[in-house]
DNA sequence: TAGATTGTTAATCGATTAACAATC
DNA sequence: TAGATTGTTAATCGATTAACAATC
């Protein structure tokens, strides 16, 4: 098994890879062994070629007129994925959003510890999240420098947003969970950000819905 | 200004939309009364090129020499997106997730409403929700019978989400907004269908910040 | 060996970008 | 009129799908 990382991997095939690892995981925990790229492909609704082409990017685990074995794929894609240790992130805004998200990232993801929230409201600060206590968000910088986290979680307004950008981006993060709609992609073009836009989510849904002719 | 509304769109033009719409408001607010398509593809980080092919699918609004009219384009995006009645939508599963969804489903996207929340525990049924009260959801199929909702809001764990579909499918529902890891894509493959996989975004945003080599 | 399935190259498809005549 | 900018067709780019030799 050789390791191509050196190439690039597509946005597309990087996106694509936490449902392999979900489907792969329900595969071995119903004690499956071996499973072929079309087998998979037709449960994730895309071809058995695509399939093959992904898992490729990584080094070729399969095994010829056999299949790919399904423990090695779980632990390769755990790997990929999850890694060794996880990232720590902190939860900018602890409104009703930052609050579900915050406890869906403690308990249902995994690869990932939430070390600190803050927030700038009065009524905020102070409250308990979870295990942590919310900060204001004025001590974030020194936080930062101290504690050196890798990914900021970000449940503010798009203003908040916009006017926390620069001092963000200087704060030694290494990625973003980015629930706002501001866009990172001018200011900081090749920094890992991932975008939520809910209200945009809904109101495609929205047009699609109204317009079924299209 | 002829509708083209007959062509197909695809979905990528689909999802564009809200971000034009966010912008051309607010430069409207701003009180620019024109603009032109490689301004507004300077601010969405896009070309102007996709600007005007965007644009264009739904009618020539723009004017040679000129650019297009931010309140000709505000109306335009307005009808296409929002329409002139809100689509109503009940809201299955109200957990911590559904709760914040919900919150912002009403209060901060226009053009739905949230007009019934349905869960399975105990503890759920009967407690208030904004100025709802939680159903159990045995009585969901009675309620669409009557009500005909338009949008489900899926904030259940996948498994009742698979377990639910064949009957969710024969309530007459129009679209789904779905945050369950349930893909209804194999089972109503035309179904308006937005998925949010809060769980596979952030995975995916965990392995470009562990690779960032690749 | 024969059947199955991969790894990988080639062909197709669709979306984005470029170009330019039309026209305000 | 001259300059600007659209609407639209053509070219490019990238991702998906198909094909097939290699091989288990």
């Amino acid at each position: 098994m050789q390791n191509n990382s050196q190439n690039k991997i597509s946005l597309p095939v990087i996106k694509r890879l936490p449902r392999y690892y979900r489907h792969v995981l329900q595969l071995q925990k119903s004690g499956v062994s071996t499973v072929s790229s079309s087998d998979l492909g037709a449960f994730l609704g895309t071809t058995a070629s695509q399939v093959r082409q992904d898992l490729n990017c990584f080094g070729g685990f399969g095994q010829q007129g056999v299949g790919y074995r399904v423990d090695l794929l779980a632990s390769a894609l755990h790997d990929l994925l999850i890694g060794s240790s996880n990232l720590s992130a902190i939860l900018i805004g602890s409104g009703r959003l930052g609050r579900a998200i915050s406890g869906f990232l403690d308990n249902t993801v995994q690869g990932f510890s939430l070390v600190a929230a803050f927030d700038n409201a009065e009524y905020q600060i102070g409250t308990s999240l979870g295990n942590l206590t919310v900060q204001d968000i004025a001590g974030l910088s020194d936080y930062c420098k101290l504690h050196q986290p890798q990914l900021a979680v970000l449940c503010i307004p798009e203003k908040s947003a916009s006017a926390m950008a620069p001092t963000l981006l200087t704060l030694g993060l290494q990625g973003f969970w980015n629930f706002s709609h501001y866009d990172f992609a001018s200011l900081a073009p090749d920094l890992p950000v991932e975008n939520v836009h809910l209200g945009d989510s809904l109101q495609s849904l929205g047009f699609r819905m109204r317009h079924t002719d299209i």
